[in-house]
DNA sequence: ACGACTATTGAATCGGGCG
DNA sequence: GCGCCCGATTCAATAGTCG
């Protein structure tokens, strides 16, 4: 519990600390409407079973810790509602609310949020440029997480820093989806063992868009489950205040180390880098299924000696070859590599057109 | 409400139809474990509460000028959780269900459809190449949907075609976010004054890949919220059975000339690429019975570190560890598993061959 | 120093068939 | 239903090693 109390009996906020405790306990102590922002990365309830090995036979470091233990939805409820329901009454009235989670725990947290009279903004996606694959091949690659930005009611009128997000986003508008890396390199936090201090460290990047756009220099940010303080080490960075709330001994430990090392940006250096895109890659497959080109359609090779049917899965099939653009090309060539794209056309009022034309187009879209 | 019952009595299913009615009363007259796949895209507009009914079909009364948010949130909750119900009776076991929805609705929908038993494998994320700008500046671009696949159950085993879907991505795993454009174009269907045929019609490229992904040839996917039938134009298309139900009469107009229009692809190209799990099991005693290999005949592991001699019966032995081909190369290798068939090479003429080539010959046979 | 190659790792609801 | 056992399955980014 916090000692916020100060002499003329009036709370005021334990700023750029980390305290011990749980957080719907702690956040019941402290003043109403008093915070701008508000940080959430709840436990995510995954539910996970037995153990799991990559091909190599390696075996992956899960998530089952005993605080992401929950005995069923409802209860896992009860909790989002809970600490949902103390974070509202803290906010300012025109603050915000930003949750982050994966497909376990985003609906009940977004229905209790909701439920709350919370006010969804927007549903943003986190899509992960390196995410772990699913190793049994019997599932999509969990890909991304979803946070959910929300104000604290319908009437408020949270902060929102357009042309700050535009211009992080090369002078275009910021969308609803942010392509970052996962936590790793340098940036990962280690024990003293040199093993991962948190399972679950987010992304300072993350937060920096999240702070960027949704507060002003000065604001206080609540995170009440602080972790290693991703969140407090980018307020700090950013110039913003920070209130972080942490069971954990060894968490608190990390993070406040971790923060106290942090130095302040002046303005100059607040401007990020825009990481450089590469060309996108195209799959032949969305050609198919984009209906450019539709199963059953002929292919020819530029020479024109060869050609091929295409099937719905975007895999060709010529005599007894199978497989894609490139593999299919370089066998009937007898080459040991070809480049699909160049390799092959389609007829269009006899005229045969490069595939490579409908790969264009695709790209063209994609980046306008 | 559908004729479906035949001279014995029992029902049956109408395939390739449009039906006239409401969603959870068709449903509801349909027999129960007989559909494959269920795509759904539901309202998702609150305002839509007039037209909304409740478990009982009771029609739901006209919108209160002071209508407050948690009454309506009720509402929705109440008609997700009867469609959810009703559709989720008509699954088969192992059947499938997709639900598309933006974050007004998306919560509600994906805790009522955990909360009536359904199981989440992914939740996957369109992201759109062209989306509408937000052109007041004061939201970031919503520039996604999000889709929720899941199972009838916890137990149940649906249909999933990673082979296909590998190769539509270009031979790298399908993630849980598409890249795809929105409906536009030629695509979009246009009525008779030249409007656009249905505020919110979705892109086949969607439904081509979750039918490919999630389907096989001669399935059944029911829609009951059919629109102008995109569900039914790709499922067509790709070989499948649909059953739409839509309560507009303009709709099931514009959808019935759509996809009387359509043709369906050559078998040929409708085959995907399978999974190796498909094909049939092979004992190794087999290559020994056949003689390919002879009791006493040496193997080799892939990385040349060990080696094991073939017993009659098909069994291996290399010191003291016996076993399958699976067992004595994961006890070698300190392993918790491991595929004999990929992991031990006999010699011919001093060159290493995977003994996987003997069981391809077989397999071969077998087919022929 | 640099390139080539290998090893490690990340919020994961990660099998199926037969006895 | 349970236990056993076959045998299928990974992408991107670091970090470390060797020459």
């Amino acid at each position: 519990m916090v000692k916020n109390t100060n002499k003329t009996g009036s709370k005021t906020l334990p700023l750029n600390q980390i305290i011990d405790g749980d957080c719907i306990d702690v956040m019941n102590s402290l003043p109403e409407n008093s915070v701008d922002l508000i940080f959430a990365d709840p436990p995510y309830n995954l539910q996970l079973k037995g153990e799991l090995h990559r091909p190599d036979n390696s075996k992956v470091d899960a998530v089952d810790d005993h605080w992401d233990q929950f005995d069923s939805f409802k209860v896992y409820d009860e909790f989002s509602r809970a600490w949902l329901q103390a974070a509202r009454r803290i906010l300012k009235p025109n603050g915000a609310i930003w949750v982050i989670g994966s497909y376990h725990n985003i609906f009940r947290v977004g229905t209790a949020l909701q439920d709350a009279g919370f006010w969804v903004l927007n549903d943003v996606i986190w899509r992960k440029t390196n995410p772990m694959p699913n190793f049994r091949g019997v599932r999509l690659t969990n890909a991304h997480e979803t946070m959910i930005w929300a104000g604290k009611s319908e009437k408020s009128k949270p902060t929102f820093n357009y042309e700050a997000l535009k211009a992080l986003n090369d002078g275009v508008q910021m969308r609803s989806d942010w392509i970052l890396p996962i936590c790793n390199g340098n940036e990962r936090l280690k024990d003293e063992n040199g093993d991962k201090a948190h399972p679950t460290q987010k992304p300072e990047s993350l937060l920096h868009r999240v702070i960027i756009g949704s507060t002003n220099e000065g604001d206080v940010i609540l995170d009440p489950f602080f972790g290693t303080g991703t969140t407090g080490a980018v307020a700090k960075k950013l110039g913003r205040k920070f209130i972080g709330i942490e069971r954990e001994e060894a968490y608190r430990k990390v993070a406040k180390k971790r923060i106290s090392a942090i130095k302040e940006c002046d303005a100059e250096s607040l401007k990020v880098s825009t990481s450089k895109r590469a060309e996108p890659r195209v799959p032949f497959g969305q050609v198919v299924e984009r209906g450019m080109l539709k199963p059953g359609d002929q292919l020819y090779s530029l020479n024109g000696r060869h050609s091929a049917k295409i099937r719905a899965d975007g895999t060709l099939i010529a005599h007894d070859q199978r497989g894609s653009i490139h593999q299919v090309g370089a066998a009937l060539e007898g080459a040991p590599s070809c480049n699909g794209w160049t390799y092959w056309c389609f007829k269009k009022r006899g005229e045969a057109i490069p595939i490579d034309m409908l790969r264009k187009k695709i790209r063209a879209e994609m980046t306008a």
